[in-house]
DNA sequence: TTCTAAGCGAGACGGTACGTCACGTCTTAAG
DNA sequence: CTTAAGACGTGACGTACCGTCTCGCTTAGAA
């Protein structure tokens, strides 16, 4: 999907081997989900896929690229549920904060996401793919939300929707990275609600 | 002050040299200003540090503890602005969420915080010094706050304070960590005024 | 020659470098005429030789095989004077018995051949390969000087060989030990004409 | 009894402690027995003996030394039998030649000798050591029994006694160090006669 | 229908850092 | 002045992955 998934262009001698590239992402998902990223080594996934570490490097330039990838295979078919339209933003971002704690929560895909936040601190391509391929795409879904509440005369039109989608969305990064308390449903909600009004008590309700 | 500081409890033989401690932090901190955590080996601080790797692995367990030991230095000099107490909510906010985004994008303590943060996720050990040392006094700083304006009555007495704290640092810790928008001033006042009053529009305001 | 010098058989994968090879061994050889033994160290070499250490453990399980290698480049090109055929058993010893103390207080090969049969003590795999290469050719070639004498007439053919090669032997390896004594020419030939007639005088010299 | 036994001779201050040089003698004849020189670290042998390293380097240079002191009192206590007086050089090299066989076959004494003797060549105050306590004692003992043989008029007065003595010890050493054949009782037999008529038939028994 | 350019497995290679081990020296406080 | 305890600088150990580099062998489209 991300650089390993393009074939060569100007296709002269021998394809591409798909064989080998399932066998690999395959591999690569394996050793990600038992022993986390730090011990999914180039040379494991090689040995275990079958496949040797030249053909790996041809296609990836990097192990956390090649994470990613196998990442992405589970990843994009859990993006549905977060994008939910209830017709009112509270209930958007509600269902939405639900959806991204069960994804965030899942034994599949939770470590190995937290894992990749943490490994692009140091690995430039993978940061860059993993702004591509997930984390603005979760920004686009979120903007959407918001535009529709725009839209709909929920929100004022000057809404700073970038800052919005950083207000409803940091808490529920901060929690999957830093284990300080519970990423639940409650959670989502409390986040959901928090977000919208603000931990001010609104005037009407005083 | 962490792990690596602690002298030995019932002093018996060669009593650990400060000297060599220093040296140590030292030689860290500058590795780690230089180059990153990626290169700060514990190699390259032993020789810095005219010290033994031994002598290193004596005291501290990974070299991400020793980084945090490194960055703990710094870090803990520059606490006081972040619990400012000007009398209201909005104003303690505002002053705590500009010097949060000065200490992040502090030359010196920005990539450093960034890659201890990311470590952490692969290094128990550093996970726990994090959090007791550097995480919790952030929450515990910002539960003060919350709770001074609940005494107050800015706040209902019923707030979350976790969720509010959680609401309010999340975004400035996400742009610090995958840098998708600027992390400055002005991102930091919107940040400050939306988790007070949330995204939708105030009635009054309406 | 002994251990590493065995290309892999069922050559597939890239070929093991004969450049690297002759680059250890070269290097190993230096180290030991300069330092010994003691100081030639797997670090050393694989510097010297330009080479990672991984590829001398690949090649050498230990140190002292990889020592005794570099040993046997010189070793066996001074096999040829050990093997004298002068028609007297007599003339042979004394022959042999001069060039194995040649050997022995050479500058090259002494120092070293004295420190691998120390070594080989502690180091069972070192052991095998002196045997094999080193000690046992050395004993094939004094039996093929005693079978000449019996095949003379010169002994009786009931003469215990492997006795008379250990008395032959002992006292030159035992004063290339442990120096208590010359190691000469004049030993050399005492040891050649005692190990003939014994320590008794003769009869006819009576 | 080497260098470890001697008392400080201007005693002055806390005298030393005969407990702890016991104790550390008797750590390391312990591990030396156990599991060899090779594995007998001074660090071993302080912390089975309660003893800190530094009384250890105290009192002896090298850990070399400190083996030999070890072996020490073994050995000395088995001299006795090597210095047989049966009025004929034939008796008394046999009866030596089969004590110095069963020495060094016995299951405490004989591995280390022979570690001892491959260990002193990389050690030089060993080396020293090992020549003065054991080895020259050793050759004394021969040198006494081919100087009663010559007052007896057994051997001519000009026989070259150290060159004998060479070619009745070194086989036995050889046989020890490096187990190419059997070191019995058998060959014991073989070598004290073959060093008394040599190799060659004796004119009258041809 | 052969040519030929690329993909492929195997695995050796030069590196860098790892975490451990033993050495022999040192610095305390206790005796 | 010796001792037990134990921290220290030194330096080598053997291992693990990294990312690169031959090899000899497909494989399939172009000649």
């Amino acid at each position: 999907m991300t650089k390993g998934g393009e074939t060569a262009t100007g296709a002269v001698g021998r394809p591409r081997s798909e064989r080998s590239r399932r066998a690999i992402i395959r591999a690569a998902g394996e050793l990600l989900e038992e022993q986390g990223l730090r011990a999914m080594t180039v040379e494991g996934v090689a040995q275990r896929a079958g496949v040797s570490k030249k053909t790996i490097y041809r296609w990836w330039p990097r192990k956390g690229v090649l994470a990613l990838d196998a990442f992405y295979d589970d990843w994009s078919s859990a993006q549905e549920e977060l994008m939910p339209d209830t017709g009112t933003l509270m209930g958007d971002l509600r269902l939405r904060a639900r959806a991204t704690v069960r994804l965030m929560t899942s034994e599949r895909l939770g470590p190995t996401f937290a894992a990749l936040l943490a490994e692009a601190q140091s690995d430039e391509a993978l940061a860059d793919a993993l702004r591509e391929h997930v984390l603005e795409p979760l920004r686009e879904q979120a903007r959407a939300i918001f535009r529709r509440a725009i839209a709909r005369d929920e929100l004022r039109p000057d809404t700073d929707v970038e800052v919005a989608i950083d207000l409803f969305q940091g808490p529920l990064f901060l929690r999957l990275l830093y284990t300080h308390a519970a990423l639940d449903e409650a959670f989502a909600d409390a986040i959901a609600e928090m977000a919208l009004t603000g931990v001010l008590p609104r005037e009407s309700t005083t």
